[in-house]
DNA sequence: GTCGACATGTAACCAGTTACATGATTAA
DNA sequence: TTAATCATGTAACTGGTTACATGTCGAC
């Protein structure tokens, strides 16, 4: 028997609505709504993209739909994770995150879905965001110090500044989250 | 006589690209390196697009090209910035900033180019910001009474700890600025 | 009778990334 | 001879946003 072609990587869209998933059946609808609260603050999605990421995580086998009859209300469909879209789900969060200092990386998302991953995975994760954020606070003061002092890069220094606020604010969280975590 | 069709709204990278120009006329490939430099922490293009956007630039009459013929390396485009790039630039520059805390919002990017700009309009961008950074505290202290205390929130609350100290952070220096610019 | 919630989707578009393509010069 | 820099572009693809399309029910 010969199954038919499916995907082998997903999506970080992929990824996130399958993180959903985890907290029980949904449809594309209540998915939708959801990515307004809680794992709305670290990955949105249109409902355009739901309504496309759902019946592909079908074919792959990651998802089972089932149809929901209902009176009054349209007829709806409801989701719910495969043991195989948790095993590829599991594995894409313990996987290293590169670039995490990226805006778009998915560490945030990663650390959000902590509860599924072993506790070692999550204390790399922030690890290798410490470092990051180390290099590149180093990286911002150095440019600090040959820009500080002269008028002409003044609203390059402010923006500069800004930067190293957020840098050195998420290094102390890091630094508070790993002796948290190491404290478990 | 009749000019072609020209457009009236620029995109985000044009305006990014017309402030490079600001500096002094450029090639292509200038532009995409100083793209890795200064304006690079707050605005970055892929190289296809600068070269993209640099045509529509003088088809609509925001910027000339010249051809500058070299021995020994090919001949470049230099680009030139026009009075009507620049009126354009100026006025986005002074428009208001619509959901500045958007990842891709232009707010760094029109406080980078401050400089171009009359300061009561760069002091507004900061007021604006500081506006939404504070609603986005108080929003996210809500949550923060809702779920501190409940273990099984403890990963979503890890993440809202991030976004707390990276808005209390952006707080700290949008106070710093607006003092600043106002003592100016 | 108009609006909002429920429910599902398609189509078009825009921005951004990566790969492809070419070709000279110079340094390791 | 291999890689890097200079220089300019095109093509394909991915991800994300907005608009379009349809239809019921309940509340105001």
């Amino acid at each position: 028997v010969q199954t038919s072609r499916q995907q082998t990587t997903l999506s970080t869209t992929e990824y996130a609505v399958l993180g959903l998933l985890t907290s029980g059946s949904r449809s594309g609808y209540e998915l939708h709504q959801r990515a307004a609260s809680g794992i709305g603050y670290v990955w949105t999605a249109a409902k355009s993209q739901v309504y496309t990421v759902l019946p592909r995580l079908v074919a792959g086998g990651y998802a089972t739909a089932r149809v929901v009859r209902q009176q009054r209300l349209p007829d709806k469909q409801v989701y719910r994770i495969t043991a195989r879209g948790r095993r590829a789900l599991v594995s894409w969060l313990e996987e290293p995150i590169e670039d995490p200092l990226n805006p778009r990386s998915t560490f945030l998302l990663k650390i959000f879905l902590g509860r599924l991953v072993r506790p070692g995975a999550l204390v790399a994760h922030v690890e290798s965001m410490r470092t990051a954020l180390g290099e590149t606070l180093s990286e911002y003061e150095d440019i600090e110090r040959e820009i500080a002092d002269d008028p002409d890069d003044y609203y390059g220094y402010l923006t500069l500044r800004w930067g190293l606020a957020r840098v050195r604010a998420s290094l102390v969280w890091a630094d508070e989250v790993l002796a948290e975590l190491e404290r478990r």
